[in-house]
Parts: C-alpha cells; sequence; structure tokens
DNA sequence: TTGTATGCGTTATCAG
DNA sequence: CTGATAACGCATACAA
C-alpha cells in the first residue's frame, strides 16, 4: 500500500506538499497539486487514518452505546444520531450493551482508550452508584434518563411528566380502573431511577390527582419489556379475571404485544379497554388499531446530545474554561389513535 | 494522558517490559508483572489504540454498511452480526447508507482508509456495472443479494425459490388472484438484480408452475418499501375495485402496511384476502392479525458473513494461495401464521 | 510556495 | 526473562 513518502517520490515533491494537497491547504500551486494528485491516482493512494488518528489525537469518531440496535426504539434513536453527527463530520460507531451495567463501563472504558473523541451512553443498566466512574476526563453524554444531577451532560426525557399525561389521558376517556404494564424494579423501597420506575410514578401522580384508587393489583411487572412478555401478560391480566379498563404500558414495544394480547383474549380496543404507549415508534401509527402514545421528539434530543458531544470535543483541548454541565428535558406530546379512542387524524397535544 | 513510557518509568522497567504485561506476553515474571500492574493502575493507565492500530496496521474494527438500522429487518441484521463478530474480538461499526450507490462505495472507501479491517456491505443501490469497483485488495463480503458471481465472498438468500414458496403456499391455501406488492424496477427490460425484482421473478414463477395467469394489474410497484407506502396502497387497491385474493409483500415491513391498510378499507384477512410477507421480523408474531413470512434464518446469514469476512482479514498478511471466492445461500422456512389461515402455533416448512 | 526535522505511542526484532 | 532500537504513516513547526 502507498505511503505519502511514495507519493512524493513519485510526484518528485516533499511528503509535506502531498499532505497539504489532501488536506485542501491553500498553500499549493496548482501546478503542484495536479502533480500530486495524478501520482496519487497513479499509486492509489489512501490515507492511512490510524497513522493521521494518531498524529492528531483525534479520530473523528464517536461511540453510541446502547442495549440494542434491533429494537424499534433504539433503532430510531440510533438513526437520528447517526444523522446528526454527519453534520459535524462524526462517524459514530454503535456499541451494544444489552443493558448490562458492565457493558456499559466497558464502553466508558474504548472511549476512555481514544477509540472514540466522545461517547454517547444510553444508561440503563448503571445506576446512582455509578456516578463516579462518569467523572472522566473526555467528552460523554447521557441519554435517556434524568438520573444523575452529575458530572455530565445530560439528555433526558420528560418521562414523569409524559407518563402522567398519557394516564391522565387514559382517565379523560373515561378510565377508571387503569393498569400499568411496566419493568422490573419497584420493589426496592429505595428510590427507583430507571426509566420504568419514574414512568410508574407519573402514573401514579396522575391517578392521584384525579382522586383515583392505586390499586396494587393492576400493576404488572414484566422481566422484560418484550412484545412477547407483553402479550402473555395482557392474556393473563384477562384470565385472572382482574378488572381493568385502560393500560399504559411504560413502551410502545411492549404495547404492541399487550395488543395482540388482549386481542387473543378476545378483549376489545378501545371499546372495552384501552391502550396507551410511550416513545412513538414507527409501528405505531400502522398498528390495528393504531398505538396512542407519547411522542418524546426523538429527533431534537438526538441532536442536542450530538451537539453537546460536539461542543466538548472542540473544548478539550485549549484548556478554555469549561462550559457548566449541562441537562436538557425534550418536550413531548401526546399522540391519540384508535387504542384510545381517537380517529385516523393525529390530534397532538403538546407539552413541555 | 500516561503512556506506556510514563508506566514504565514508574515501574522502573522498560517500555517493553510494560508492553508485554498489557498484552499477556508469556514471558514476564510474576513479580515484574506486579510491578507493572501497579504503576498502571497509579497512573490510571490506558493504551492507545491510535498508536496500537498504526503498529499493528489492524483495526480491530470491520464496518457494516447497511441501508439504515431504523428498519425492523436491517436493526435485527445488525445485531446479529454485531453478536457475531464478538466471537472474533472484532468491532463493528455501522455505516448507514440510505440505499444509496455514493454511500455505498463511500464505505467501501473508508474501508480501503484502513479504518476498518474489512467491510460487510449490503448493496441495494449498487448494481452489476459496478461489479469492477469491488476487486479491491482488502476484506469484503457482500451480504443479502445474489447479484454478483464476482470478485467477492457473498452470502446471499434465495430470494427467487423462497418467493416462490411463500406464492405457493398462497396458492395452496385457495388463493388464484394473487397481488403482488414489490419495489421500484422491473420497467427496465434489463435483467434486474435487486431484491424486488428477484422476489417478483419467484412470484412469477409460482403462478406459472400453477398455472395461473400473470395479471400486470396485480403487480404494485411502490417507490419505497415502506407501511406508510404498503396502507396507502392496499387501500388503493381496494377502493379501485381490483379483485383479489392474496398480497405477496416482498418484505414484512411493506406487509405490515399492507394490513393496516386492508383494515382501513374494510377488509377481512384471512377471510377475504390472504397476506404473506419476507423476513420474519420480530413484529410479525405480534401483530393482528399474525403475519405468514418468509424466514431467511438471519442469524445463520449474519455467522457466515462474519466467518468470511474473519477467514479473509486472517489470511491477509501471508501471501498464502488465497482461498476462493465463497457463495453461500441460507436455508429459509415459510412461517405460517393468521394472515394466511394458519392458527396460533407456527408451522414451519423447511426448504433450502 | 515548498522542504526538513521531529514526534505521536506502540510493538517487533533481536541482543543481552 | 528483559531491554535497546527502530519503525508504523502522518502532520506540525519552522526554516528556506
Amino acid at each position: 500500500m502507498a505511503t505519502i513518502q511514495d507519493v512524493a517520490k513519485a510526484a518528485g515533491v516533499s511528503a509535506m506538499t502531498v499532505s497539504n494537497v489532501i488536506n485542501d491547504h491553500p498553500n499549493v500551486r496548482k501546478a503542484t497539486r495536479e502533480k500530486v494528485l495524478a501520482a496519487m491516482a497513479r499509486l492509489d493512494y489512501r490515507v492511512n487514518v490510524a497513522a493521521r488518528n494518531l498524529r492528531k489525537g483525534r479520530t473523528g469518531t464517536v461511540g453510541l452505546a446502547v442495549p440494542e440496535v434491533n429494537s424499534p426504539y433504539y433503532g430510531r434513536l440510533a438513526a437520528a444520531i447517526i444523522a446528526a453527527a454527519e453534520r459535524y463530520s462524526l462517524r459514530v460507531c454503535i456499541e451494544q450493551t444489552g443493558a448490562s451495567r458492565e457493558n456499559e463501563l466497558d464502553a466508558l472504558s474504548l472511549s476512555r482508550n481514544r477509540l472514540y473523541d466522545g461517547l454517547i451512553l444510553s444508561t440503563v443498566g448503571m445506576g446512582p452508584a455509578d456516578v463516579e466512574l462518569l467523572k472522566v476526563d473526555h467528552p460523554v453524554v447521557i441519554l435517556g434518563e434524568r438520573i444523575f444531577g452529575g458530572p455530565v451532560d445530560h439528555v433526558a426525557m420528560p418521562n414523569i411528566d409524559a407518563s402522567e399525561a398519557a394516564t391522565r389521558h387514559l382517565i379523560e376517556r373515561g378510565c377508571r380502573r387503569i393498569a400499568i404494564v411496566r419493568g422490573p424494579g419497584g420493589d426496592s423501597g429505595e428510590e427507583e431511577v430507571d426509566v420504568s420506575s419514574l414512568r410508574f410514578t407519573g402514573y401514579q401522580q396522575a391517578l392521584r390527582s384525579a382522586g383515583l384508587p392505586a390499586d396494587p393489583g393492576l400493576v404488572q411487572s414484566l422481566e422484560t419489556l418484550t412484545m412477547r412478555a407483553g402479550a402473555l401478560c395482557a392474556r393473563e391480566m384477562v384470565r385472572s379475571g382482574l378488572d381493568f379498563d385502560g393500560v399504559f404500558c411504560v413502551t410502545d414495544t411492549v404495547a404492541m404485544g399487550v395488543l395482540r394480547g388482549l386481542a387473543d383474549a378476545g378483549v376489545r380496543v378501545p371499546e372495552q379497554v384501552k391502550v396507551i404507549g410511550f416513545d412513538n415508534v414507527e409501528e405505531s401509527e400502522f398498528l390495528v388499531p393504531s398505538l396512542s402514545t407519547i411522542d418524546p421528539d426523538h429527533d431534537t434530543m438526538a441532536r442536542r446530545a450530538v451537539e453537546l458531544l460536539a461542543g466538548r470535543i472542540e473544548q478539550t483541548e485549549p484548556g478554555e474554561p469549561e462550559a457548566d454541565r449541562e441537562e436538557f428535558v425534550s418536550r413531548f406530546s401526546v399522540v391519540v389513535r384508535e387504542s384510545t379512542g381517537g380517529n385516523d387524524t393525529t390530534e397532538r397535544e403538546d407539552k413541555g
């Protein structure tokens, strides 16, 4: 493989001049430039990115650590982030953490190893106890939860408020016995900070505000928030004779399963039971019935996360006064569809 | 940031010894090793991956170029590939090409720049005319189509056979006027090699074998294979009074839209119209009605693709006799669900 | 406008 | 078992 030296020799110039041509430096005579370009073409020269990275101390790549790409939610998020990063000429490398704390820390450490210029970390496995570990000397943005007041930039969803709005929407549509399908946790007594628990809090607040009782029997905790688990859960709720007329699902994915489970059990949605999800994944609009949900404005979140990260990367060298850590909470809207009795037209109710 | 030299100094050894410790080389005395490890911990040392890459001429990262991560199909594929790559200690960096030929070539060139040790390329935009461009001197595996007899390894789906089986399944279930919802193309007169056209070919073969006429009015070509396009298409088919009792959708994604569109039009599936898709994305099982489809065994494809790529990477240096280019075609099965009159239990019909 | 010298941090080689 | 030396390919600072 040809190096910059080979090109220099072939073009009868110095390596420096070749470098200048490659990087579009202004001070190169046209004739020289063309001579060099010709030599590059002749030798099929390619820059060696590893060498350039070493020299510059930058890789032009940021890491994105998410639990899994193969999910409507994280897939969409990843796509939005890749798109946003492009505007900063940043490549995105996705790490799947499988929601494990271990792997999330691994991702942090890869970034530390300077494989990445920075890291966008969607924490699911790490808890407040790990805040200390986030005190690293390279750019990190936490995405998707609102758990750390901590030492890093943070882009979050209004989990509690939005869940309250979702539940309130069910109440406004006449539901009185509203179940929640949530993820694991919620029984430790400590303050819970995972997405599922935050959304549960919002649900509780809405019930309280409306003066509805909080029946523990209406709380369904699943090990995993998958479609399969949602379907099993819904079937079991019906089979066991549980009395409910509404379901708030903490993610659209699990809501898809719930809709399927209710159909299996012969329960009509929205006539007998109304269902609302959270995330507004692409599929929601095309289910039968279409799924009412919370839209947390992924694109804005993704843009803001990349913006923050790019900013930190920029000011990493100059020793400028570090900007304060920022916390950005996205706006949200309630998307009303058939599963709560909406019609085809999507009504939006903006909140923030 | 501490370097290997700093650690060496702190531990009172040479840089080489530190390197040996880091890389678990056998010939290091235990006492020395511990001295070094202590120094590393004290200085919070991290290897500089860029320097290592430069020195070794490898990055330990492979590229995966797909049209988009935010799709049930490619999301699942990406997840499978990441998992498979892990077993070879290879990191995967996803490039979104947006199905554009330009971006697919860009990905090739990044690989050429040695950012990646190799590339798995899911071609959609490139055509047979670009075969020449694949003649590169670094490892590449083409994934997902069966278009190039060409100069690279190739992991493909049995698009034609599987589509024929899907269509035959509709016929066996009693359909006689079977529509196909396919992507753009198919009117150029030339031999078409994109996924959609290959699947169309399988559809035609099945009709011919069964002695059914091929009515051009039953062929729906969509600009994009999205849920939205599928829904619009299905509504329009019904509205226009088209006579059909079965639909073969070339992807599950578009099939999801079609199911929704038929529901909008008041058409009952499977009683009035039967529907089958292709890909067996996770959602298919949980739709109402659940979607019959083709399962092309993604996991095996992903594993084989990574295996081939890792093999090429391995034998890149030694100047060994290059192994012949390989073409791997996965097995498939027909998954029968409610949309073609199946019951809850998934019946599988293995083919390959 | 172009060239020279130097070092980024690591590891392969080989000598001790 | 350990260390000295060199080189991976590029870009920065500075000199010419």
